[in-house]
DNA sequence: CTTGGATTTCTAGCACTGCTAGGAACAGGA
DNA sequence: TCCTGTTCCTAGCAGTGCTAGAAATCCAAG
């Protein structure tokens, strides 16, 4: 049955290229231009093929979600292997982690901001989720205090990285003393805390 | 010109009506619930007048916003004042902060994710939100090292409860050891950073 | 080469959103 | 009682995510 397989391949490269074009919308103008009607237009299907290969909008937006982890993650190894000491690691993923969220604010709405029915904090989780996570753990592990639970740790610095980015690119925290405010952040962290 | 101060009294009242309605439904149901339609029938006019008070729907949740700010300045005031010690302060703040979040989510979104038109960073902010911020500030400048700038120290320490608390409530971050990140994040922040 | 049946794809439409133009109802002053 | 200016509502626009049912397409059998 070679034309079930060309169907098939034809198929997969379809939803590749409505997950690349979601991507690219949501990049160059928001994620509000990325409509259904708009995102057809673009790969010159209508609106329902759509439907055919994701649940709805939100599935589409979780795939890109999915590939900007994938993403992260690849650029916070770069960072953490291309540093050495462990204070210079967490600071340097750290930089690196909100670099990529102002470089790239689409994608990291659609990962860290947009509700999304994408499973994170548990097992089943997607693997580029685990991996990114798992870039971060890696630097906030050597700067753990005795007996502080890392994982845990690892989630308190990644919600602070979080927290400083998105408040700032919501307007809520001046851009100006991003820099300064990272740099107490990690301090804070690479300290170890009492 | 009795009839025209009678007019205006009218018209504050049902402004009011108004950011109460939006705030209610808001809470009870989910800012999705909000619309035009939703919040006219909720005030028993017809939604033009909606428009007639507030530029538009996001005016309305701007000033939904303002008022949570103030209830939230009102509860970190409570908790600010009833800590003794820096570090209990320190820790109580971050803690009411946390909570309120979770108790009026609505709010919360309103006030610090969804996006807003309001001055946030600015000299021109509500003094609602400068209260608010202010509170917080109360408690960092205490714990800030030497010739750590405390501004910049609060707005980190904020960071970090807002990263923590949108995280755990979008799902990422799991609910359960909510309280031994808040911990670890207080002690990192108590203990000043190098 | 033609036909039949299954699959894929599109057209058209639903119920909803925020928002607004233009006419109706109402008020107070003469 | 009429007139004028304000207030308010009805009706509608252009857009959203999503879907039912018709149309077009494709492959295999005759």
């Amino acid at each position: 049955m070679s034309i079930q397989k060309r169907r098939e391949r034809e198929r997969a490269e379809r939803e590749r290229l409505i997950v690349t074009a979601a991507r690219d919308l949501a990049e160059s103008e928001g994620w509000d231009a990325v409509t259904t009607r708009r995102l057809a237009a673009e790969i010159e299907y209508s609106q329902p093929v759509l439907y055919s290969h994701f649940k709805g909008k939100g599935a589409i937006m979780a795939a890109v979600a999915v590939q900007g982890c994938a993403d992260l993650a690849a650029e916070l190894r770069t960072a953490r292997t291309a540093a050495d000491g462990t204070r210079e690691a967490l600071a340097a993923v750290g930089r690196a982690y909100a670099d990529f969220a102002q470089r790239r604010p689409a994608l990291y709405d659609a990962m860290f901001t947009l509700t999304t029915d994408l499973p994170f904090a548990t097992a089943e989780a997607p693997a580029p989720l685990k991996e990114a996570f798992g870039e971060i753990l890696a630097v906030v592990e050597p700067v753990a205090a005795e007996g502080e639970d890392t994982g845990l740790l690892t989630e308190t610095y990644w919600a602070g990285l979080h927290g400083l980015v998105t408040l700032m690119r919501s307007g809520r925290l001046p851009k100006r003393a991003h820099e300064e405010r990272l740099g107490l952040l990690i301090g804070h962290f690479a300290a170890g805390g009492g």
